[in-house]
This record gives structure tokens, C-alpha cells and sequence, in this order.
DNA sequence: GTGGTCTAGACCACA
DNA sequence: GTGGTCTAGACCACG
């Protein structure tokens, strides 16, 4: 990982951990790196791993046992689902559709587009 | 326009400056609001739209001319959209897809998404 | 201040904010001390009080306004007010009383400690 | 037991055998539970038991009898009494109390909610 | 000037 | 070993 994106690192990590956990790299009640290990191997400061840590046991992502250390929590991958498929619909969706209505971009060149990535991708 | 989105405040005017000029309510030529003016009706300090001005004549959308004011340059409109189409479709895209695939979502059902807004916006 | 108590500082700070908004010392809408200026002033990081604020902020006591500052919310003293009724309803509360029942203490003897207290403070 | 609660594991532990003692589960001289035992019961870190035993200890609460295990001490019972009354009336009370002032709760509320407690035990 | 982030390094309590 | 907090100091974007 390269923390290019003008997000914030500790967004930018705990995005890595909601991918992995979507993916399911990391499985419910599963123990996650410990903020240090994750903080070597990312090349990063432990604080700004405890950081990504801390909010995504605020967002009821994963939860901490003292001592132990952080696990994806119960509900965790429905809770990461929840969390980035309400952003998708109330925030970057709209936001596109006006988009394309200001560039006059109709759905149809969007199937377009999607359908060329796709083909992209099989390379 | 309440400036709450985390971008900074002086995209986030230059944006509105530029959604003017893609709806011709700013035509080629004309002369825009002094930085005062603007900054008045956004409830801004002056130095912001400064800077959004600053950043927009960078990309050859706006012009100043010494002891006038600015005006949309000659290719203003066309500049604007070639500027917002390389971002939408080099930046916004794949971002969206790349969501679709983590959560699931298929072409399909953004073309429902599609549908429905269209209805509501018709109401 | 000093921060003596087992509780984290950033949590002792933002009960001292809030206790100022309580008693009335920060109004409404009225800005708060930047982050160095209340760093300084109780000989404490910056990070620190940074960090207060944030949780604060999180909460809807207090808002920033992005290069100005931080300020009481609109309903900063309504909010405040909610927060800590509620945690003295249903956290001090009933471990108050589970206390009682597990010393043999009945409600006269707190009334006697209350009125002992008042006049303590008289002097 | 949870021991979600943000005191340390071991003071909670700590805080439920006191709680037997005060509620006489427990008499004294009698033999508790061993560090083990009491481990697997609460599914707790061994470790984390015997600090508390030897937090309790150190309070005069339980003596330890080599090679025999953890006992309630003579004046146990008594000492349980003196800690926890000298804690609720030192730190407790005057905190609540405080929080009372800021909240504008008087010592009549205070009654009623203990009133209605007493109600709710019944039911 | 404002806040926001990050690093480096330290110390502590806890399990 | 775990996480939690704090400091010191730095840099940055923003207004």
C-alpha cells in the first residue's frame, strides 16, 4: 500500500480493513494484526494504526479484548456492508448521477464504460 | 450553500463556479461576480474565493483582467468540461466500480438505481 | 487543573468544557479557545486537547469552523445537558443505590450526608 | 460477567467477591474458590485472578494458606465494610453530588428516583 | 492565525 | 505480549 490519496492514512487503513473483512480475508470474531505488527507492516507510525483502530471499534467494526487484542466483531462484516453500501447510495451515487447529468452523460454510455472496465479487468 | 463536505471551501466554490458555466447561467465572456461581491453572498472571507478564482484562471477557465474583474475565458465552458469529464472518467469511475464489486452490485441494478431517481426527480 | 484522576486527560478536558458550557461561562455559539491557546494554558500538549475537542465535536457539543475555531454548537448546552443527565440517570444512579442496599444505607442517612454537605459548603 | 466495563478486569473481580462476602455467600474463614477455578468459572485469564487475590489480600479481605488456597480472613467481612463505606462516602458521594449541582437535581428528585427504583425492585 | 495529521519515542496498566 | 495515553515536534492545508 502507498498512502498517495489525499485521504487521511488512518481513513485510508481502516478502508484496508473494511476491504479485507468484505472480502473475507478477515472472518467474524477472527483476531486482526496487532496495532503494532499492522503498523510495521505497513510502514506506518503504531498511532496512526490505534487510530484507524479506535474508529472502527466506534463504527462497531471490530472490538478490542484487553490485553489480547482486536477482533472483527459479531456482526462485523454485516456492519462493514451496512456501513459502505449506505455511503454508496446516499453519498457517491447521487453525486454521480448529477455528474453525468451536468456532463450529459446518459445511462447508456455508463453500461458503456462499465462494460469496457469489465473487459479491462479479464486481461 | 453551506460549505459542511470535508473538500475545502475554495473547491468547493470553484465547483460552483464551474457548475454556472456547464448550465450557461455564466456565458462565455462574461463578466463573473468580484471576488467581493462573492464573497459576500457565500458568507466568506474574501481571500477564499480568491483562491478559487486563483485556482480556476490556473485552468484557463477564468480570466482577469487588471482593475475590471474576471470574466470566463474564451474556451471557458469547453475547458470546464473537458476538466470535469477527465475527472469523472479517470477518477470517479473506477471508484464507483471498484465499490460495486466490493458490495456486490451489478450494472443492473445501477440501472434500476437510475430509473428510480429520474421518477423522482420528476415529481 | 490538575490531572490527578485515573481518567484519561482528553477526557478530564472535555468535562471541563463542558462543565464551562454548563455553568453558563461559554455561551452559545460563542467560539472557545483555540487548540494551543487551552494547551497552553493548562500546560498540556496541544495533541491532547486536540483530541478533546474532536470527541466533543463527535458528540454535537461543540462545531468547528474550518480556520477560525471552535464553538459552542447551537444546542451545545441542551446537548451537554442530555449527555450527563443521562449517564447520572442510568449509570451513577442505580450503582449509587446497589451501593446503599450492599452497606445497609437507607435514603434517611443520604439525606442527612447531603445536608451535612450543604452546610460544609457554607463555610 | 461481562467485563465490558472500562475498570480494570481484575478490580471488578475483586469487586464480585467483596459483593459475596458483603451478601454473606461467602463467611468467613470459609475457603473460596482457587485462582483456577474461579479462571475457568468467569473465563478469565488465570493471571487476572490471582491479581485480584492478591489485591485482596493485601486489603486484609482473604488470607492465603500455602498449599491449601485463598480464604476469607477473619475480620473479612468487617474490612469489606470499612473499604467500601470509606470509598462510597469519600469519593462516590461527593461526586454525585456534584454532578447533582451541575445538573440541577436536588436532594427531593434525588428521593423520587429512589422511590421509584424501590418500585420497580418489587415488581 | 486556525485545525489536522503524522512521526518518534516514551511510559503505563493490563492479561 | 496487548492496547492506551501522552509528549515533543514537525509539516501541511486552509482561511
Amino acid at each position: 500500500m502507498d498512502f498517495t490519496a489525499d485521504k487521511p492514512i488512518y481513513l485510508q487503513i481502516a478502508d484496508y480493513v473494511c476491504e479485507r473483512i468484505l472480502l473475507h480475508h478477515w472472518l467474524q470474531a477472527e483476531k486482526i494484526p496487532s496495532v503494532r505488527e499492522l503498523a510495521v507492516s505497513l510502514s506506518v507510525n503504531p498511532n496512526t494504526v490505534q487510530r484507524s483502530y479506535a474508529w472502527l471499534e466506534e463504527m462497531n467494526v471490530i472490538i478490542m479484548q484487553r490485553g489480547v487484542g482486536y477482533f472483527v466483531s459479531k456482526h462485523g462484516l454485516a456492519r462493514v456492508f451496512q456501513l459502505k453500501k449506505q455511503a454508496f447510495l446516499e453519498d457517491d451515487l447521487p453525486k454521480l448521477f448529477y455528474q453525468m447529468d451536468l456532463l450529459g452523460i446518459n445511462i447508456k454510455e455508463l453500461n458503456q464504460f462499465y462494460k469496457v472496465r469489465g473487459e479491462h479487468e479479464k486481461k
